[in-house]
RNA sequence: GGGCUCGUAGCUCAGCUGGAUAGAGCACCUCCCUUCUAAGGAGGCGGUCUCAGGUUCGAAUCCUGACGGGCUCACCA
């Protein structure tokens, strides 16, 4: 309709404004809820070239549409404002197209490019956490969002298998772990733990054992004993405690901060972990085999982490395998002359004309850092897709500096694919003041596989409240219950537009009322109970006009169409959850006002119904979208 | 210190390609189940849109600066 308005103002533009008028001084707006009008016209722009006030300016376009618009039923000018309104034809037969249409708002299946999601990509060390959610959820709901826009999309995740942080758990647990009667330590079977619980508890365990190492030899230096040390730690750690010497005490402790970091570096602990990366990297057996031992326990344990959630991957990448491509790369590069090496003959990309500190891209012991293998995984990831368009990475906004320096390496590495690389930077979640930054190393996360069983007991408290539950197997209703939950916390991830960092207190319990997934859950399950309970076929015959409870109803559900696209464009499923929540409050009002089965008029009842069933439609559509299924009764 | 980013109601968030009286939810206060699921609906209370300038007919929205928060600038990942 807009199109159809701006090509009349377009094509009579001499008629009516006497002059040739810009396409972008045609500005549409939304009207106003408390004013009548389906659309509203920006009259402001052609005040001056009408030299009128913005109501005759107004007044003048209005007729002419009036005139010559079948569809618009009359116009009103208030202010600089032309407020059109279209004929219940119109609407009537919007309504028709959605409902005749079961894949209404999506585009076409596999008409657009590939395109790669990458999420998740844990560390193989400790288990998935709060963080990971919102990673998960939105990673996932935007794949699901850019296949309803028509793309066929690969999900996928890059393993981090590899390097210092899994040696941690691996030295922790071989030196740690309690061995039972027959001389074996603890596993996953032996102890019932999930094998990433397991796993992790290692992790915990080595940097605290490495921390009360680290004191020790602290205090040591304190003493002025540096037996065993080099000189020049000795030279830097004395220099240190000297330069304490009359600091406030914020100086003071930044001071101390820095001689740990050196104390930790010393301990025996750590520098075994260093050793076992050594030998990993040589294929030593046996810690090749401890290595794959312990990964498949963190498998096992993240395997149903996703089940739970309800994501899912059709390609994995593993760090160990993608840092030895980068490895290659840089040789490559270094031998175009993309990077130089340095003395110590480690290896760097040189950026200084972006403006940016050159990056390291090969240690000077030959092995590979961060960038080496995502260089190598992206290299890997369009061997293997040639038809890829694009890779959307859902990482956290603290590597926003990471990928701005990753998609210029590839770039000068020549790869022309590198300006489709997309990084999708969410904002951390953050727990309430006091209360810290969430580390695992400190143990102080809100772990994914307690938070999401807690909010389905919350579910179940409120389910069997309620009681809509009547008849169900226990079966189900642990469905229910898990439909519900998961619904809720997803929804409560998503809903916030993604860039944007959100507070979640684990202290308080999630929200189930108001602008939640419950809401919007219960509202489905509602129309479906009203569907199953009527007799008849629903449908349009007949009708001729709306109420406006009726009327806005349907405008809603003709914007799903440019919403999905907004969302894809956008990436944010949260344009998704506010145009679901906002349908769904304009149904709610609906159908506490008019009457739907026990309507007498035949035709009218059968139109509600058939809106209904396409705000059921809509909804789940919607919902599903975000990874939030919606169910038929609750 | 440099870069990026955020600052809207007591709290959590919409609105941001400039447009009418800045919207929701939670919390608090009223009402509404002998109509189809009250996890609902109707209403009330609550705002110098951090501050100061600028651009404009018009600024929460764009620009500049200040203040405040977060992230980042590693031979960690």
């Amino acid at each position: 309709m807009e199109s159809t308005i701006k090509k009349a103002l377009l094509e009579n533009s001499e008629a009516l404004f006497g002059t040739a008028i810009e396409e972008k001084s045609i500005q549409f707006q939304k009207t106003r809820k408390d004013v009548e009008g389906d659309l509203t016209l920006v009259t402001f722009p052609f005040v001056k070239i009408l030299r009128c006030s913005p109501v005759d300016a107004g007044n003048k376009i209005g007729a002419f549409l009036t005139d010559a618009i079948d569809e618009i039923d009359s116009c009103e000018a208030i202010n600089g404002f032309l407020n059109i309104v279209l004929s219940d034809a119109y609407w009537i037969n919007k309504l028709d197209l959605v409902s005749k249409d079961t894949r209404f708002g999506f585009s076409a299946p596999d008409s657009k490019p590939t395109v790669m999601v990458e999420y998740s990509s844990p560390n193989t060390n400790k288990p998935l956490h709060l963080g990971h959610l919102r990673n998960n959820f939105l990673g996932y709901s935007v794949a699901e969002i850019l296949k309803a826009n028509g793309h066929k999309v690969v999900k996928t995740q890059i393993i981090n298998d590899r390097g210092i942080h899994i040696c941690k758990s691996m030295l922790a647990w071989e030196r740690f772990s309690p061995l039972d009667e027959s001389g074996k330590r603890e596993t996953p079977e032996s102890t019932g733990m999930k094998g990433d619980k397991l796993v992790g508890k290692y992790y915990v365990i080595f940097d605290k054992e490495m921390n009360s190492e680290a004191k020790e030899i602290i205090s040591s230096w304190e003493e002025g004993n540096f037996d065993g040390f080099d000189a020049d730690v000795e030279a830097e750690v004395k220099r240190l405690i000297a330069s304490k010497e009359g600091k406030d005490e914020k100086a003071i402790s930044g001071i101390d901060s820095k001689i740990k970091e050196i104390a930790k570096n010393q301990t025996s602990l750590l520098n075994d972990a260093k050793e076992m990366l050594v030998k990993w990297e040589g294929r030593d057996p046996q810690v090749y085999l401890l290595w794959t031992t312990m990964n498949s326990w963190v498998y096992d344990g993240f395997e149903k982490t996703y089940d739970m959630m309800g994501v899912d991957f059709d390609k994995l990448y593993y760090e160990s395998d993608t840092f030895l491509i980068g490895k290659d790369l840089v040789a490559e590069g270094l031998s175009k002359g993309v990077f130089y090496k340095k003395e110590d003959s480690s290896v760097w990309a040189d950026l200084a004309d972006e403006g940016i500190d050159d990056k390291l891209v090969l240690r000077s012991d030959g092995t590979a850092v961060y960038m080496t293998q995502d260089v190598g995984t992206a290299v890997d990831r369009y061997k293997d897709y040639p038809d890829l368009d694009g890779i959307i990475y859902t990482v956290g906004n603290e590597q926003d500096h990471h990928f701005k320096v990753l998609f210029l390496i590839l770039k000068k590495l020549g790869y022309a694919w590198a300006h489709n690389c997309f990084h999708l930077s969410y904002g951390m979640v953050e727990l309430p003041k006091g209360m810290g930054r969430m580390k695992s190393r400190e143990g102080t996360v809100v772990d994914a596989d307690d938070l999401m069983e807690d909010i389905i007991v919350q579910a179940q408290e409120m389910t069997q409240e309620r009681g809509h539950i009547d008849g169900m197997t226990d079966e189900q209703k642990r469905s229910l219950y898990e439909l519900i939950g998961l619904g809720g916390l997803k929804y409560y991830l998503l809903k916030v537009d993604p860039k944007k960092k959100l507070v979640f207190d684990p202290g308080e319990s999630i929200e189930l009322n108001g602008n939640t997934g419950p809401f919007i859950q219960y509202a489905h399950a509602r129309i479906k109970s009203l569907l199953a309970k009527s007799e008849e076929e629903s449908s349009l015959e007949g009708v001729t006009s709306f109420l406006p409870e009726e009327k806005s109803i349907v405008k809603q559900l003709v914007e799903f169409e440019q919403v999905v696209k907004d969302a894809g464009s956008n990436h944010s499923p949260a344009l998704i959850a506010n145009y679901t929540y906002e349908l769904v409050k304009q149904y709610n009002h609906f159908y506490q006002s008019v009457t739907i089965l026990k309507e007498e008029n035949t035709q009218l009842r059968a139109m509600r119904l058939l809106l209904s069933e396409n705000v059921a439609k809509v909804v789940s559509m919607s919902m599903g979208l975000l990874g939030v299924n919606v169910p038929e009764r609750m």
